[in-house]
DNA sequence: CTTTAGCGGAACGGATCATTCCGTTCAAGT
DNA sequence: ACTTGAACGGAATGATCCGTTCCGCTAAAG
């Protein structure tokens, strides 16, 4: 073990958050992973893992919920945004890809029973929604409705090509050619950010996983 | 049994078709299912599967390989397609979308290993796709290349709402958006096909599989 | 020198599957 | 009529996987 730093309750405390962010990587790489992967990933026995949660359901639902703080914090830092709307909800859009708050709510979803707060939170993140909506409204091409957002954040989450880096890279490429077709038509539109995917990134995915 | 039509060797014929179109709806809809599903879903039993594939791979392989076949097969439709290469494009992508061909070769790739038949299908895949994309360049926005093509389409499988109806629907209507910012820009933007998703619709998710 | 929180990891028990196997049915041939 | 065997239904098999529990061990705390 690392040992270093003071007693017992300094790693404990450490292993708290180890565990969630190996939970985090764990269940974002693969949603139906076993709970010894995550005690694996975390470099810990399943009993510290069972020592701090009493299942895995209740594992899936601390992390959902943090992942939908996420978002919260997210959709309130956008409504604090006093640049202009369209630039606000594009920085929002950016940000909701690199937290990939998405993988974490519902991407889980519908694997464990939501607790009541759970359901608050949505409700909550919900209604932000709306007045981000709301506001950016004037600028959004004819038919586009708030629930589009979250089908369109579900679609750029399924892009997963090569590494964590990579991925978020090719999602803010798509997600750059959504905004453009959400705008109200304007000039001359951007160049698209990163590079192309390729054709090796595409075949690769043939090769058997092991 | 149904009986009705002359002897046992027209009856396994049309077997043969209920198998394959119970695998592929099951596979379509849970890439994971077990053989047992399919079996159930053709109204079957388990034997009739094993007289026909020697074993589960043996029958994804073949799913896997008709999607292919079928891909090549728009492909091909769409270059012979002599009206204005953008509607082409466009008609083919929503022939795309329309066949779910994705479903069947990129979400069932790394369930098995390839034979050389599927690999060389994929290369003509390829390289059809290469000819419809130098034909349609000119009409493409900056930065867009052939390999976009995947990864489009990919994002637009990852959407599953609702029916098989109501999926196509909202998969049309996000290949609408997607290809309007594809598309070197023009004047107004006609309207977004089908209506938008819904607030249930999206909350339903949330509702444990049973 | 105890005590015990925190932990590692083997062991347990249930569930899930792919595959095999056995008995049945019925059309076709004799 | 009787035999035969292709085609099948579905239970039984054997292996694997996984959540959870349990049995020590270690070392900080008192």
């Amino acid at each position: 073990m690392t040992a270093a730093l003071s007693g017992r309750k300094a790693q404990a405390a450490r292993n708290d958050e180890v565990i969630l962010a190996a939970a985090r990587a764990v269940f974002i790489a693969d949603p139906g992973a076993p709970i010894s992967a995550v005690a694996e990933h975390a470099g810990v026995g399943i009993s510290a893992l069972y020592r701090r949660y009493a299942s895995k359901e209740e594992l899936l639902r601390k992390l959902c919920g943090d992942g939908l703080d996420r978002y919260i914090a997210e959709s309130e830092k956008a409504l604090a945004d006093d640049r202009d709307p369209w630039v606000a909800f594009t920085a929002f859009m950016a940000a909701l890809v690199d937290a990939d708050t998405n993988s974490l709510t519902a991407r889980l979803a519908g694997t464990f029973t939501p607790t009541p707060e759970l359901y608050e939170a949505a409700v909550r993140a919900e209604s932000l929604d709306r007045a981000i909506y709301a506001r950016t409204q004037p600028h959004f091409r004819d038919g586009i409705v708030v629930e589009d957002f979250a089908v369109i954040l579900e679609q750029l989450t399924s892009i997963r090509l090569g590494d964590d880096h990579r991925t978020t890279q090719l999602r803010h490429r798509y997600l750059a050619l959504m905004l453009e077709a959400m705008h109200r038509p304007s000039a001359q539109p951007p160049p698209l950010p990163g590079p192309p995917p390729t054709v090796e990134e595409l075949t690769d995915r043939w090769r058997r996983a092991e």
